[in-house]
DNA sequence: CTGTTTTACGTAACCGGTTACGTAAAATGC
DNA sequence: GCATTTTACGTAACCGGTTACGTAAAACAG
């Protein structure tokens, strides 16, 4: 049994609305009884039930995060800087592990949706059609991170193509000319089925007169055990490549680890650039040159766009952030 | 404006009682009234409000969890281990990132019991009597994962002592006699004053007639960049280390990190092993040996338990697990 | 065909807050 | 001094569910 707002009221000798009033700084007392409702708040240790707040209130201070991955650090550094913004503006966020399954995927929004959340936030994750519909019924401000949409669903995303274009061009620039990639997940991406980080690095070849192949790409998961698997199968089937464009710093880590184990060195024999730059990339050996991707502040102009829409229900802008090479040590002069 | 159950009630001519038992399969309905509100909570695509619920059933079907740190693969891996029970029991997780910061930690612990959660997991989290006291007075089920404390709360960790123990010992039966050691923060550990992890490796040392020196110690936070700086003063300090022993995988990634950079061969030059075999470790170049704690089962065991408190409000028993040398290729014999 | 038990509901109070509305007392104007 | 405005509250309805209790109808027993 915790106190409730009548057991202060009663031993205040106020109302409940009066306690409410004062605890909500919304005027209408005296300096006073103020002082005595607080007084007798601090003596119960009385502490606002949320819930019961929330109902009348209709907002819970609660957002949602879908995120497809907890073990990838891209995700936990967006989920990081979600929580950082949520937490400054009084909101608690709660994390769903999609794991890219769509059923579960739905039966996570289903339930943020009973939970009332104020908003939510989609990480990485491709907006299905199925998803987009039943977010436009839970009348909820949504933003996607690291992801566009067709949909009219704001979103904040860097440039995949333009990133990946780039990527390929700091290989080509420093003298490479068989190239290969090592992709996620094709599925992932239904949505015009062009992976822009693939089209990117295709546009880039043929933009600078390298015969490109479809058996320059390998094809996996976002993990970097699929970076491993991808190396071997890659260098399998074209054994003379010099470099790796990975579509992702874990993908990057898993070429690094099997580049290692297979006794290639890095970059001597092979140079490696992945994309996001997450912070473990400085860490490795060598360390990982990778396209930057700025997620730090897209995970916080996510946040922040999402807490502006619930906010002022007022329409927002998508943002889509720059990106940038950070020279490390994985990729050399060919 | 989503519909409510009087909605339902109304539109199929019943009573919202009736709505109810039907939404929580009480029985006391005909098949045919049930066909009829099922009907209609379909047509009208009725959510029931979680916040409604919570208020009169006094659970919220959700849980909190604090963390001290969000980048750290570990705790990420322990979030995933939570995240994963909770949401086959049908409980959403809050997380909070308290930084290790006691303000913050209250302030979350503060707003937790507003939300009016059902359980509590800290996850390396240093149990102070301030989170303590805060903790008895929201009267919910707390349980600690990998950490453990003197008051008289469940726990869930290893034994940190002897895995310690276990892990300096495999360095001295390498052949290693000149083994350095980098630990994380000392004052989190304000219990005793003895970091377990610490006193296993001096207890080792020490039972295998090697001379100790505090300054084979050297202490920083939990991170990778701690590893870094770690092996650099240490190295400083005591230049003829042939193997350190890192109180965690980050801090080992950051000693191989520091190596490669200072062109210190590993494991050729120096040997190094961490702990608690997070997934990174295998992918590290050269993978990093560790002292497993399974943790993966330490975060589904800690989360089970949690949920058998709040299910049936009884006692429960601590639980230590094992651990177990994951023999890599950062060690070699000396 | 009664009398009793069971079934299938409805009514209304309750969970713990917020708030529109009403009013007595205090403050202000003249 | 009285009339008027402002202040400081209290009352009660409401948010959207759950549930104890009551009861008419149905099922069953004999």
């Amino acid at each position: 049994m915790t106190y409730t707002i009548k057991d202060v009221a009663q031993k205040a000798n106020v109302s409940t609305a009066t306690v409410s009033r004062i605890l909500n700084d919304q005027g209408g007392y005296s300096e006073k009884t103020k002082r005595k409702v607080l007084n007798v708040i601090q003596e119960l240790d009385y502490y606002p039930s949320g819930v019961a707040r929330g109902l009348t209130n209709k907002r819970t201070d609660t957002i949602g995060v879908l995120v497809p991955n907890l073990t990838s650090s891209l995700i936990t550094e967006f989920l990081n800087g979600i929580e950082s913004v949520a937490h400054k503006i009084g909101s608690s966020v709660i994390v769903c592990h999609t794991e890219s399954h769509g059923v579960k995927t739905l039966k996570y929004l289903q339930l943020l949706h009973e939970k009332r959340i104020d908003g939510l936030i989609l990480a990485s994750t491709a907006l299905k059609k199925e998803y987009y519909d039943y977010i436009v019924k839970m009348r909820v401000p949504v933003v996607l991170l690291s992801a566009y949409s067709e949909f009219p669903v704001p979103y904040v995303t860097a440039d995949d193509y333009e990133a990946a274009y780039t990527g390929t061009k700091y290989l080509i620039q420093k003298g490479h000319k068989n190239i290969g990639m090592i992709s996620g997940n094709k599925e992932e991406w239904i949505a015009g089925n062009l992976i822009p980080r693939v089209e990117g690095f295709k546009r880039a070849l043929s933009d600078h007169n390298i015969p490109f192949n479809e058996s320059y790409i390998e094809y996996g998961k976002f993990s970097i055990d699929d970076g491993v698997t991808g190396l071997k199968i890659l260098l399998n089937r074209v054994p003379d490549l010099t470099a790796i464009f990975a579509e992702n710093d874990e993908i990057g880590m898993g070429v690094l680890s099997a580049a290692y184990n297979l006794g290639i060195k890095v970059p001597e024999k092979l140079s490696v650039i992945g994309m996001d730059d997450i912070s473990l990339c400085k860490f490795m050996s060598p360390p990982l040159t990778s396209v930057s991707l700025s997620h730090n502040e897209m995970a916080e102009k996510a946040a922040n766009l999402m807490f502006k829409m619930i906010n002022s229900d007022t329409e927002v802008n998508n943002c889509i952030l720059d990106h940038q090479i950070i020279e490390r040590k994985s990729v050399r002069s060919q």
